[in-house]
DNA sequence: AATGAATGAGTGTTCATTCAT
DNA sequence: TATGAATGAACACTCATTCAT
């Protein structure tokens, strides 16, 4: 597995606040130019540090994209490990996992859409480790799925986890076709609803 | 607009078939290495020609990449108006389309996964007469999903043409979560009717 | 020595007639683009004959650039022998070589100007043949300027038949300057009226 | 017009301690195996440099071109500035242009012989920098010769400023043929002395 | 900790030349 | 003879990474 990124430097704090500068500049710089046709100086320049202090907390290229794809799977589950917590009915939990997700997903929808187009090129170890943890996160739902009773057959239920956890991601791929016509709230809703409906939780 | 695929050759069946093989084992390159860690001569290599040879046939590395694309959303859009024309009853049309498209879909895994991963790396051309075929196909639906009643506001109409051209792609997204332990018809029987669902069509 | 233009076809009326075209073709050609960014196909096309037909006249590149260098000086030398064959005076027959190769400069303008910028650039057999037939040309005139009596010494006779044989080139390298604004006679005369001043030749 | 040639570094000094070493790097490399047939990685080399950090100080190979061009031309022209500033008689001040002129070719023949060479296969616009400042060199000699009254009409005027201008880069273009049988004083005084009588300066 | 100059491996593309038809 | 598809060597340029200061 792959080891969690490693900085030179000693100062935990300067490290942990320049990684997220790193993150962020890095996420509107793969959006603008992708990942591919973006320097490494591109994002030090975003950030404001030269490209030779970017090694510092940071050990390659790979590492920054790495960072950005693992900080988002992370904030979706625990955005649905908070959601669940509270509650014990099977159903409810699958709710408000469900609803905490496609809620994620339009909060980060930059970093999702750069984990969607440039995750394939990570390291093969970075993607081992990707994988993992997006694997646990469908996992998650897995079981909240058949908790819930909405599984006919182990087919489905990787069938409908698979539906689930990927659904919204309509949200960060399809802003192209709706630009800023559809308002946050609806585009929450809709998408929502839809899932809900497809499981069969919710009348039309 | 992004004019069309341009050869240096004549023998415009030599062309054709040169191309056929150059797009198949382009996709199968850009899935095993990316389009940006795949080398022209790989492409090259695999059709059996010689990198300089290609370049009769194609003007550029970024043409591959749009012919295949391409070559996806036309098909896509081919499976759908085949698969609507001989209905009249709007919903059934609607159904029709959703089928076809899924189908479709999963008979392109390879190459959507192609065009979901690396697309946004064409040339600004080049993905502006993508999203202009890509935008017609949804457009396609949300007047199938009009027609049928399935919209309750143009927002509903925008979002729902999107999430049914969209979701049918976790066929391929998701190929490495289920890898081969479901089966070809489970896999479209269970995409195809949670769309149903998701859009009321269907008994739960 | 480098051996003369070789051509693998038989047919010897046939190759004169499209060797006279390709040098044509590649002059205006080379003029225009350069010899390094124009083709052998930009050649081709030009004289109306496919790419792989130019190699049934021509060897190489290299040939065609030292057919066209070779023609002019050879051009040029014949043009200067006709005009001096009449005359037995020493003095008539240096004015009657500097007039007759001022006029050949002139009306070979557009090749001489593909020589001076591109011969350097002959394969070193092909420059070491062309320099042995300019060294001849020059010898030609360090011989009528000691018959006619314009050297002091050996090394003004070098330095005048170079000039001499130089300066008409003018006529070529700098008619970005007066584009068409100087009249064919008047660039004639007042070239070669320079240098028969340049001479002592000519009263002011 | 084209912009002076920027460079990615920001120390000032190194930049030009740099430069000076890749034009002159450059220009023997050019006259040994002429423009094309060079490889920017030949002129790093010579310089003792990486082919990468070639690119640190210039942006293109047509840049380290331009550098040597448009350095022979301003030094051509500082030459003759400097040498005309002292004097006020009018022929004198031709005189001594023409002298100076010829002295400043001698000193930079090898980088003349390249401008002479190459600077035809400069890009478009880096040819018209360099004609625009050329023209203004010729242009001064208009002014000079018609001040010494040595034009009997403006197509004079055109073709003694293109004449005087132009011979002396036989000493460059000729070098060949004498190799070093000529002494640096007697190609200086030859030539300078065929001018000044072409003019009708000098008695015979 | 930070800088930024230097490195050198890597790749898309062009084109002179060949050769089967 | 002529064609034109195929070849493969060559090259400018980029950029992730390193390291002396």
């Amino acid at each position: 597995m792959r080891s969690a990124v490693i900085a030179k430097v000693k100062d935990e704090e300067l490290v942990k606040a320049r990684r997220r500068q790193i993150v962020d500049a890095a996420v509107a710089v793969f959006l603008d130019k992708s990942y591919h046709n973006a320097t490494v100086g591109d994002v030090a320049q975003r950030v404001g540090i030269s490209q030779g202090a970017m090694y510092t907390y940071v050990r390659s290229k790979d590492d920054i994209l790495y960072m950005i794809c693992a900080e988002a799977v992370e904030a979706h589950n625990e955005a649905v490990q908070q959601a669940i917590a509270p509650h014990t009915d099977p159903v409810a939990r699958l709710r408000a996992a469900i609803h905490a997700f496609v809620v994620s997903i339009h909060a980060t929808r930059d970093s999702t859409l750069v984990v969607y187009r440039e995750a394939h090129d990570l390291e093969p170890r970075s993607i081992k480790a990707l994988l993992a943890k997006a694997g646990a996160f469908i996992a998650t739902f897995e079981t909240l799925l058949v908790e819930a009773r909405c599984c006919k057959s182990p087919d489905s239920r990787v069938m409908l986890a698979n539906i689930v956890t990927y659904l919204p991601t309509v949200i960060a791929n399809r802003a192209w076709y709706w630009r800023s016509r559809v308002s946050r709230d609806k585009i929450i809703a809709e998408t929502s609803a839809f899932i809900l409906r497809g499981l069969g939780l919710e009348k039309t």
